[in-house]
DNA sequence: TTGAAAGCGATACCAA
DNA sequence: TTGGTATCGCTTTCAA
């Protein structure tokens, strides 16, 4: 609770030298600092973040704007986001849209121009004209993570051949009933990653020359209940039903396979189904998918930003981060 | 970008009127209230939180402290705190653990001191004697959600009781021979937690006349994985089998499932799993567990911080969150 | 109901 | 290497 003036009184020298000696500035005496730094531990003082941040312009505090916080891939990129701003003694300001698009403007209108944070790192979130002019005329740096978004720079796989080489690998072991669990249009999402994926499929589907049944095609909302019953729907349904099932992400194709098993198909004897993402559950479902490194994309996004904040040149180039396929038991051979 | 002045010049009156204005505060007419919104809309005018923090001593931020973010409890419980601070507007700042024992002291010693708060809200963690010192003299309101903390007031379920009616379901339906998965002493984290569900288990078996084999109780480590593995360790061994299982944690009772599937046993014909939370993949595996509501936990605990901040009587006593038994499919009698 | 002015607690420039 | 001091942008008495 103890102010600058105290430790300066403490140790006998201005308020200036004190800031000085605290923040590792150049030009004070070893000794000095050294008594500088003791007289503030024994007070238990510590810089007040409002003070220092209306006197510096620098709050010390990056802006992540999240979809949500519980979605897999939302936490991993939070992790490696975080670890990075650990690294340089950064605060995180979370600013979660709850799904709500009041509270989006919220966001935008009320916490985000208030100058709380120095960087924003948003989430696959696209973003509207006006909202890109703000963010502008803040200027502060920001970025993008998964999901491309005009305007701005991110880091994030490429969907689209992301998802072609998930809908080749069921076209290669001889599917061509295939279908789709994409995502839906989630508003104020960024609609460029389901969009991107289903060009993919598509795309692969194209170039193999099999047709895709638009019945086949269905939303699962990026969740497992949702791509479940989904699923189930689609199963139900008379006619001939899919050999293979592209999800266009793992949590989806969850949901697939537990629909499988509803209706007493076995995976992937009767219903071969890939992912996207290497979900931590990936392994136990013996789900076959297309690996990405969330937690990496997140550091390298955060990484970008504290790299400027510190001074350096804004790339402004997009970062594509790698995908691998990762064969499991879920995929195989229609019989 | 405009400051209050610029506001106050465009309006014709005073900065103390527009800050009046503008905070809905009293005692100012409805025309200059009028006036002055319209002015700062057109400006784009946001105060600034360091410069409104500096002069008025309150943030408009709470603090919020977690183990780590991709733990399912974690991301419910975050939800729940963000949906009550969304509505009272205030911001969340989270500091992440990540599990690093040096980044904890960063957190307590240059985060949380440094007044960028006006509450603090600690997920599942212990204190040092230090840290709950530090704590006070902050003069911070501060509470914990997910297990009793020792000095501090806590939003929670009854860990014993409620391990102690899982366990007792296993028993109700005749079960025996019935192990154990618990929770590791994580560092840091709050263990209180994993020895309030192990002591449950045990006063039930105790009360069932039932002695616990302690060659049956494994730790979990509260993930999928670890459980996995352990359970198969345990099923690998020779000698007899237990029939169920009482994991703490639905996460642990997946990796129990899987374990299972790996050894060749069906659930629950040859082995009964119950865990506890209600996991959103819960029915998706068939799971009984002891259902809990994190989300409203959070939303409880940011509330009563909320409260205390706009004048309430502090509240002393903790509060005990409901529980109840889902029976799903992974329960059965022994064969 | 409104305005004037004194802080809030640091930082950063310019001198010394 | 250090100190003095204006300054950051808003809030909050105290008067008017």
């Amino acid at each position: 609770m103890a102010g600058i003036e105290e430790v300066a009184r403490a140790t006998g020298v201005s308020t200036a030298t004190v800031s000085r000696a605290l923040r590792g500035l150049p030009n004070v005496s070893d000794k000095t600092r050294a008594a500088v730094r003791r007289a503030a531990d024994e007070l238990g003082y510590v810089a007040s973040s409002s003070a220092s941040g209306l006197a510096s312009g620098r709050t010390l505090a990056m802006g992540v704007v999240v979809p949500s916080v519980s979605r897999w891939f939302y936490t991993q990129v939070l992790e490696g986001v975080d670890a990075e701003l650990r690294g340089a003694s950064y605060d995180m300001i979370l600013f979660n849209l709850g799904g709500h698009r009041g509270d989006r403007e919220r966001v935008f209108h009320r916490s985000i121009l208030r100058k709380r944070t120095d960087a924003l790192l948003a989430l696959c979130l696209d973003f509207t004209p006006a909202e890109r002019e703000q963010l502008a005329t803040l200027g502060h740096p920001t970025i993008v993570v998964g999901g491309p978004v005009k305007g701005l720079r991110s880091v994030g796989i490429d969907e689209t051949s992301t998802a072609y080489t998930a809908t080749s690998h069921l076209i290669s072991l001889g599917h061509t009933d295939i279908a789709h669990l994409g995502g839906e249009d989630e508003e104020g999402l960024n609609s460029q990653v389901p969009i991107g994926r289903l060009h993919g499929f598509n795309d692969a589907m194209r170039d193999a020359g099999i047709v895709v049944r638009p019945e086949w095609v269905i939303p699962g909302g990026f969740s497992l209940p949702e791509s479940r019953a989904a699923m189930n729907r689609l199963l139900d349904r008379p006619g001939p039903r899919p050999t293979a099932v592209f999800a266009g992400s793992d949590e989806m194709a969850f949901g697939a396979i537990l629909a499988a098993g509803d209706h007493g198909l076995r995976v992937p004897e009767d219903l071969s189904v890939i992912g996207i993402d290497d979900h931590d559950y990936a392994a136990g479902f013996g789900l076959t998918t297309m690996a990405q490194d969330p937690f990496e994309q997140g550091a390298t996004a955060a990484r970008i930003l504290l790299d400027e904040l510190g001074g350096a040149e804004p790339r402004v180039s997009s970062v594509s981060s790698p995908v691998s396929l990762v064969v499991r038991s879920s995929t195989a051979p229609p019989r």
